[in-house]
DNA sequence: CAAACGTATAGATGAATTTATATATTTAAA
DNA sequence: TTTAAATATATAAATTCATCTATACGTTTG
């Protein structure tokens, strides 16, 4: 329970953040390069640094929230559908109380 | 929709944190005080001082995730049912895409 | 093989956060 | 009115984070 406690914390601080937001985004809900962007495409559309990005989404990718996978010379990434769920399902039973499950129709 | 992604990330980080998760969950979903803590009970529960409980309290109000209310000498904390609905939904959309929607039966 | 491209890592810096101590404010009780 | 209790605020020290620049590594291409 602690851990998963921590877990969670984890995931939403990393979800947390007005550049991870905005990286998240931008990307496919499953790993469809075809309409992915790779990390430096990502850097140029925001305005940051390349290693920037990359900091970030090493950031997501330690939370669990996304994948990525490398193709030819580029990373692709995408948001973890699993995990997702999950940390909604979670914030739902935290936050809404009993009536999150009504919510959520879990 | 800027306000709208710094509001859901000012939200989503004041909400990961393994503190304010744990208080979190010490929080009714209602302005119920019957079952709620004060301020003092719920350091004395999570062996943190005081003050420090009242900054994280700030946190999250300032978040709009609780809302609190003078009961006498004690204050009493609970989730903004509102808010919270918000975030999920937010947050349903943001990481699961379309399927976001059948989820949370929205 | 060498040059170019994409990404990750390392180091540095300024800003923000956490926690605790001390102080102040408000409210209830003696 | 005085005293005690509950909470909020201010300050300070240590830690952590976001970002940048520079660099290294692997892959593709000429």
């Amino acid at each position: 329970m602690q851990d998963l406690e921590d877990e969670l914390a984890k995931q939403l601080w990393a979800i947390g953040d007005v550049t991870r937001l905005r990286i998240l985004r931008m990307l496919p809900d499953s790993a469809n390069c075809e309409h992915g962007n790779n990390v430096s495409q990502i850097a140029e559309k925001l305005g940051l640094a390349q290693p920037t990005i990359s900091h970030h989404l090493r950031v997501l990718r330690q939370a669990g929230v996304v994948q990525h996978k490398k193709m030819c010379r580029d990373c692709f990434y995408w948001v973890d559908r699993d995990a997702a769920k999950d940390i909604i399902e979670r914030l739902g039973q935290l936050l809404g109380g009993d009536e999150s499950v009504e919510v959520l129709g879990l």
